[in-house]
DNA sequence: CTGGAAGAATAGCTGTGGCTATACAAGCGA
DNA sequence: TCGCTTGTATAGCCACAGCTATTCTTCCAG
């Protein structure tokens, strides 16, 4: 239930990770390849990432379809995602037993709190994401499409790094 | 068997993408929300990536641990995956019945033609959102983090954007 | 030359995210 | 009110990506 543990999504991003210490000791040149720790710590982030992708974008989708509508129903969902209703259904099950949404049978579905924070977190995300791709010249239909990927793979240092420079204007001032 | 039409890995990237023609022609104002076809598109896109993305990181593994040892064990492999011997056993397989790598028993594994051209295409890709993302001034520990997760969703037009705010030695010229 | 360590494979489980086909419930128009 | 359309829910399937525990195989050291 809920997110867990994830350093990309608290307000402190210690992100302890041991660097290579005994990086170039060696007498071996062996090429570049990072510390097998280390490397195996960018596997895991992402991997906790692409658990979390689709929770995030279902509770953006439901917050964004409620706004622009005053509700959220499956088939809405299903055709703006392109996938199955089913598919929908199940995973709106999911997001109720995990506390992001409340289903109101034949009325729609609704955040909680919970779900409500994390929508507006993600929107502005996704929202920071796709302003800097086109700041850095990306045509807007790129822009949108690569921004739904890689938002959640964008830690809080790097979207504070996309937000000054879409605020400074991008690359051209 | 190999990876199947993607428009983010053909040399032509035509992305027809229907856009919203009857954007503002209602009388609602309706707040934004993009026309339904596009956002699907959008989803679809990145649904095709993650799909890809463990293949992608795969490959790109082996070679590097090819280079660098002369060898990609299962073991290694693993340790710098951060998952189970017989997760990356069955991986393997997978990828050696599409093509990419071929199993010499307790010899390692190698990559074909294929395989190889996917982790040249891959290892470029994944280098140059690495150093775009240390150009823009992210720590190079969180710039090696998000890289891992955001390479897989960066279409080509973005990476030559990319590729040339890197040669153009970033936002500071 | 042989026994044990290390590498690889297999079996069997879980959870997730898709799908189709089908059944059920609401609600509205005639 | 009745029935049809639409929206939801369920059942049952598949593929994938992870896990632990266990069982081969190799290979090398003594
Ligand atoms: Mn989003
Ligand atoms: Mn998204
Ligand atoms: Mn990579
Ligand atoms: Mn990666």
């Amino acid at each position: 239930m809920a997110i867990q543990a994830n350093p990309w999504l608290r307000k402190t991003p210690e992100l302890k990770i041991e660097m290579n210490l005994d990086e170039n000791l060696d007498s071996e040149p062996e090429s570049s390849l990072v510390d097998p720790n280390t490397h195996m710590e960018s596997f895991r982030q992402t991997r906790h990432n692409r658990r979390t992708e689709l929770i995030e974008d279902y509770v953006e989708l439901i917050a964004d379809l409620i706004e622009d509508g005053g509700e959220a129903r499956q088939v809405d969902i299903a055709q703006r995602l392109g996938v199955a209703q089913p598919t929908v259904a199940k995973m709106l099950k999911r997001l109720a037993t995990d506390g992001y949404i409340q289903q109101r049978r034949y009325r729609g579905v609704f955040l909680t709190d919970i779900g409500m924070q994390l929508a507006e977190r993600s929107r502005e995300r996704h929202h920071i994401v796709e302003s800097f791709l086109c700041a850095i010249g990306i045509s807007v239909e790129t822009a949108r499409i690569d921004a739904e990927g890689i938002e959640h793979h964008v830690s809080p240092e790097t979207l504070e790094a996309f937000k000054r420079f879409v605020a400074r204007g991008g690359s051209s001032l």
